[in-house]
DNA sequence: CCGTGATGTCAACAAGTGATTACATGGGAC
DNA sequence: GTCCCATGTAATCACTTGTTGACATCACGG
């Protein structure tokens, strides 16, 4: 892979604790996103930010550690400067942009990725599905109440957005499928308002065509 | 994990070579659904099967080799028995029934996580975007064309079709985000409908709301 | 100027991986 | 019955991974 990204050599400081860890921080943070958790490996961290392997143990403490706290700093979606949008027109600009490509150019690909490829194991599941639920809570903000629909509906409704979200960056990034793959927002923008609208508007289809 | 899920040892045949190979293929498929490439290990796969490791490399040449059987033994999405759905309500309830909870009980998963988590490495990353695109071009085949749209939208609005798949297979399997998770085609099939009415029958709306 | 703690380096370990080799064994051909 | 090859077994190799502890070196207060 490319080496040498991030660097913790920025200024004079010889030494820096603060720096390390940040560099550390940010070269497993685009690791992660891109490569997810298993394939991610720390030599590799370590090289990223031209730092001894050693030190992710002291800063902290342990693979998992290091996760964590990469995970902590993932970019919230759909309010990354922290105002949710208005409408489903909105909404779908927003999804537009985030998920189309060249968004998030610090770190290649769409930072929702980090979730997904991690080991079922422990706590690290319950973070992401988390995560995955406070992004759908996200998307029912942005839109006024359907009527005559249940809470169970509605969270259905909104986690299926998230899933088109999901699979639009999956199908992106990992696959490269074309034309989605280098799609823009001006392409995507009209297709996910006809979505959305449809899913977070329109009362259900039951019976027939 | 759980073992000797499917044994070699069927029937009385103590040695059966294609007994052994499709014991090792299956045990194998069902890891690569549920774990993804590098989370299965060789040893469990023949653990599985029941059958010794090294029988990996006579059957199969390498783990790669036997992904690549696993993969080309993967199910076709939307057409399973042959048929290619007719329309976008018979589209949304074979999306439906296929990407809901318990479907697929022989792999536990949905098998299009197979084409996920796959190091990007060589012709594997060329194969499952066949797969897919192979996938999308299922979902163009069932519904009649749009007129007034172009080959590239069309198949944009296919592949958002398959994102939604996609999607839905990640959050239920991997993230397990509830009510998703455990949605039923009942609960599924009249949402899809209206998303897959939206986008594949409805012109776009570019300007407002 | 020196000691003391923070910071970074180095070498090594144990565990687990895929791959490979030499050997054992069963079953059918003759 | 007796070869003989397909089939299966066991042991091992070379390698990578995360982790660890001992040691070096810098920065800074006294």
């Amino acid at each position: 892979m490319d080496e040498e990204t991030v660097s913790a050599e920025g200024a004079g400081q010889r030494r820096n604790s603060a720096a390390t860890r940040a560099a550390l921080l940010r070269a497993a943070h685009g690791r992660f996103i891109r490569l997810g958790y298993e394939r991610t490996t720390l030599r590799d961290v370590a090289g990223d930010a031209g730092v001894n392997i050693a030190l992710v143990k002291r800063y902290f403490g342990s693979k998992e550690g290091l996760f964590k706290a990469a995970l902590a700093a993932n970019p919230r979606f759909l309010d990354p400067d922290g105002h949710v949008p208005s409408g489903v027109a909105g909404l779908a600009d927003a999804l537009a942009s985030q998920f189309s490509a060249d968004a998030w150019p610090e770190f290649g690909e769409h930072p929702v990725l980090m979730l997904l490829r991690t080991p079922d194991e422990g706590d690290l599941g319950d973070l992401r599905r988390a995560a995955l639920q406070d992004f759908a809570r996200h998307v029912l903000a942005s839109v006024d109440p359907l009527p005559d629909v249940g809470t169970t509906e509605r969270e259905l409704r909104s986690q299926l957005v998230v899933a088109l979200g999901v699979g639009m960056a999956v199908l992106r990034s990992t696959v490269a499928v074309q034309p989605l793959g280098d799609a823009g927002p001006r392409e995507l923008a009209p297709l996910l308002r006809l979505a959305l609208r449809a899913l977070l508007e329109e009362p259900r289809i039951d019976a027939d065509t």
